[in-house]
DNA sequence: CGCTTGGGGGCTACCCCCCAAGCGGTGCGGTAGT
């Protein structure tokens, strides 16, 4: 690697010395290459970008999910006056405030700006952070981009447009989690060209994982109390509802621990306490809903206990992999239910209906083909988020487009108002199969006799060919009946379905193979039936066959 | 999708059953009210 990343590194960030993949991604942010970085937390992903920044004379644009998380950043650069200033833009910002951001960005005297998507989306922040020529666009907690955008924050998969608009800086992609499909909308969404995909340190070999099935709740309940009591040190558990969350604190406090709950219903003022208190060491047991753990980086949690089954394993995984930063060991027990799926799949219920997509092509028409997204929003009387979860399913199929200027067109073959939003319903509902892939996939994993590590890490598309023996499957017995070698296809390599099109083969299990197909999300099949019926087919096999 | 809650029916029960309704997660931003 170039001697003065070296340098900076050690320099300004105090790296005596990087990991092999940190390099990597260095050098190539240093040569202006689009990257994606999967690396775990507190493994110096922000070094990634912020050290090859320091080197280069424009501005880059950090986008981030949570006000929280860019304070913390920002707190970092500003530690030392040679990693090149940092200021934030929000709402909270008051307006003198934003006036002296926006100076000491234009006079150059501070090289960071973090921001939310949201802010993204309006022409102001735009227009006058693509007049500083960033020279990069930072994508922190990347996945969020595909599990956040298509419903919940749909402003993220509006990037890619901001991207062109501040004149295509490059772009860096970070995050701690990331499975083979979330990848490839990362890389979809956010346009990058030719990137370097950079994998690490995926594997937890530290984290004893576990699943107990439970036939009722209250044995449920009893086992997540029981496995927090039999643990010394810091536990986090996760739970499905805010009620769940206050209910099982309460309970491990009346049994004599230092318990408190925590999600997104508490006043702020609450979480905060909770949280630094997790993280001084105050308190040893947080129970939470989802809304705990982005920017979490507590070295010696000895525990995550799972009272209901997330949504994913991409989920799990980064919920688990909050345990054991320190080295040391921890182990993960989830509490599985099969009832408990039925929340989840409540959760990601929502397909989007035809009525506000026509209208918002009809209003886009009423303009005269072309309008920027303030001016719509008004005569809609929508937020920016409604609107941007329409534009989006509208620009999947065709419907709408962006110019370079930040104003949605009516593309000159656009396909008739009322049939573009149904084309854009079957989009959304695409979408939902695939969330529901991955419900599906997590009670697999639950429902496993293989394995669990090596299921795991075969969904982040990591084959691994030895059982790990520290899992409750191997030290049962019933993991590592895998017939090694004797597969049809290669793990990772491409097979077509007959019906569901395309698809990455994931891994296999006894006589099963589990694939992910582009259009659908993660099926199991039985091997006897795909094969024999010929229902799969290698990839190269189909030119001729279609 | 599954659990809890509350109302109504049955019928003479401070009680049981049934069924419908309601509820459930993540954060930005902005605005109202102190």
């Amino acid at each position: 690697m170039s001697d003065e990343v070296r340098a900076t590194a050690q320099a300004a960030f105090g790296f005596e010395e990087l990991r092999p993949g940190q390099e990597e991604a260095m050098d190539a942010v240093r040569a202006g290459r689009d990257v994606l970085a999967v690396m775990p937390t507190g493994s110096g992903k922000s070094a990634v970008y912020q050290v090859p920044a320091v080197l280069q004379e424009q501005p880059v644009v950090v986008v981030s999910p949570l006000i929280a998380l860019q304070r913390d950043q920002v707190d970092g650069i500003r530690e030392d006056a040679r990693r090149g200033g940092a200021v934030m833009l929000n709402s909270a910002l008051p307006a003198a405030e934003w006036q002296q951001a926006r100076e000491e960005l234009r006079a150059g005297t501070v090289k960071f700006v973090f921001l939310a998507p949201e802010q993204l989306a309006r022409d102001e922040v735009v227009d006058e952070l693509a007049r500083l020529r960033p020279g990069m666009l930072v994508v922190d907690e990347a996945h969020c981009v595909s599990s956040w955008g298509h419903d919940f924050r749909p402003l993220y998969l509006r990037l890619g447009a901001a991207r062109e608009r501040l004149g295509r800086p490059q772009v860096v992609a970070l995050t701690a989690t990331a499975s083979p499909q979330v990848r490839h909308e990362v890389v979809e969404q956010l346009d990058l060209q030719d990137p370097l995909v950079l994998v690490e340190g995926f594997d937890r070999p530290e984290i004893d994982l576990r699943v107990v099935r439970c036939a009722d709740a209250g044995t449920q309940r009893r086992g997540v109390l029981d496995a927090v009591l039999e643990v010394e040190g810091a536990v986090l558990v996760y739970v499905a509802k805010r009620h769940d969350a206050e209910e099982i604190a309460a309970q491990l406090r009346a049994a004599g621990r230092e318990a408190d709950h925590y999600h997104a219903g508490r006043a702020r003022a609450d979480r905060d306490r909770v949280q630094h208190a997790f993280l001084d060491g105050a308190l040893d047991v947080v129970v939470a809903t989802n809304a705990f753990g982005m920017g979490i980086d507590k070295p010696d949690v000895r525990a995550v206990v799972h009272a209901a089954v997330p949504d994913s394993p991409d989920s799990y995984y980064q919920e688990i992999g909050r345990a054991a930063r320190d080295g040391g060991t921890a182990v993960a027990t989830l509490f599985y239910r099969p009832e408990d799926l039925g929340l989840r799949t409540f959760f990601s219920a929502g397909v989007a209906k035809v009525e506000p997509l026509r209208e918002t092509v009809a209003a886009v028409r009423a303009h005269g083909g072309a309008v920027d997204a303030g001016e719509l929003r008004r005569d809609l009387g929508v937020t920016a988020s409604r609107l941007a979860g329409s534009v989006n399913l509208l620009q999947e199929v065709g419907a709408l487009a962006e110019d370079g200027t930040g104003r949605l067109v009516v593309p000159e073959d656009a396909p008739p108002a009322a049939r573009a939003a149904r084309a854009a319903v079957e989009v959304s509902e695409q979408q939902r199969s695939v969330e529901r892939s991955r419900l599906e996939m997590m009670r697999a994993y639950c429902e496993t006799a293989a394995c669990r590590r090596q299921f795991l890490l075969g969904y982040f598309g990591e084959e691994r060919t030895e059982p790990c023996g520290s899992c409750d499957t191997c030290r049962a017995g019933s993991a590592g009946e895998r017939s090694a070698g004797r597969v049809p296809f290669p793990v990772g390599s491409t097979v077509v379905h007959e019906r569901w099109g395309a698809g990455q083969v994931m891994h296999y299990e006894a006589d099963r193979v589990t694939v992910l197909f582009d259009g659908v999300g993660y099926r199991t099949l039985a091997l006897a039936l795909a094969v024999g019926e010929g229902l799969l087919h290698p990839e190269a096999a189909t030119g001729s066959a279609a």
